[in-house]
DNA sequence: TGAGGATCGGCATTTACTTCA
DNA sequence: TGTGAAGTAAATGCCGATCCT
């Protein structure tokens, strides 16, 4: 279409009914749609460029017929319908990132509900055979005492070796277990704690889970690589 | 050289209209 | 055939940058 052709089709259209309404006839006219070929142009043009010098606007609604006050009211437009489309985009991968990080939490929340039940069951183990072992000592010990003279009403000195041996074998089954002795055993059974439900337990309360602090405090003993080994 | 008005272009929002299911 | 949603061209108002006096 030439640009002759463009506003005499305008001008024509606008005189054929005076009696229309001025602002709605002004729209109505505007209202126009470009044609399959002016929005492939400028579809083109855009892509290379969002934004247009104002002589290369010129050139561009002359080329296509089109006002160059048209042509920049469509790359106002696209650039706005380009930026929501992006926002969408960006929207959607964030989504996506948040799913997944929700779905790997869950299965660390999991993981750690069980580590935390094995530590239990393991501590109930410890305790239970220090127990055992402190009853088979003191048998021990009575059928010693019983054979033996110079120990006076009945409180042995032997037993209280008998449970430092005690305790030391328990330590040592700590340190098996655990890798690490008693202190650090206390130490880790507060992290865990520290770490437990009240906040993890939704999303909703991430906001009170200070990440930091309990990964600092435990960073200082320990690497947070042993924490998953 | 700084102040202030005019102009221009961009953006966000709204309006008026068309198209289509 | 009427209707509502979606898409689109254009209008409006505001703001910042630039130019000129």
């Amino acid at each position: 279409m030439e640009e002759g052709d463009y506003f005499d089709c305008c001008f024509s259209e606008i005189n054929s009914d005076m009696t229309m309404n001025k602002k709605k006839m002004k729209k109505s006219n505007n209202q126009k749609r470009f044609s399959e070929e002016q929005i492939k142009s400028l579809e083109v043009i855009f892509e290379s460029e969002t934004r247009l010098e104002p002589r290369k606007k010129v050139q561009v609604a002359r080329e296509l017929g089109l006002q160059p006050r048209q042509v920049a009211i469509w790359f106002q437009n696209k650039r706005a319908r380009w930026k929501t489309k992006q926002l969408e985009k960006e929207y959607n991968i964030l989504r996506a990132n948040y799913n997944n990080l929700a779905s790997q939490f869950d299965i660390m929340k999991k993981e750690k509900q069980a580590l935390v039940s094995e530590l239990q069951r393991l501590n109930e183990e410890v305790t239970k055979s220090k127990e055992e072992r402190r009853e088979e000592c003191c048998g021990e010990q009575r059928v010693a005492l019983s054979s033996t003279t110079g120990l006076e009403n009945g409180k042995c000195e032997p037993e209280v070796r008998i449970n430092q041996g005690v305790d030391l074998c328990n330590n040592d089954i700590k340190t098996e277990y655990f890798g690490f002795e008693e202190e650090s055993n206390h130490e880790f059974m507060n992290i865990v704690e520290q770490a437990d439900d009240s906040c993890l337990t939704s999303s909703d309360n991430w906001g009170c889970f200070n990440s930091d602090t309990l990964l600092d405090q435990y960073s200082i003993n320990y690497p947070w690589w042993d924490f998953w080994s």
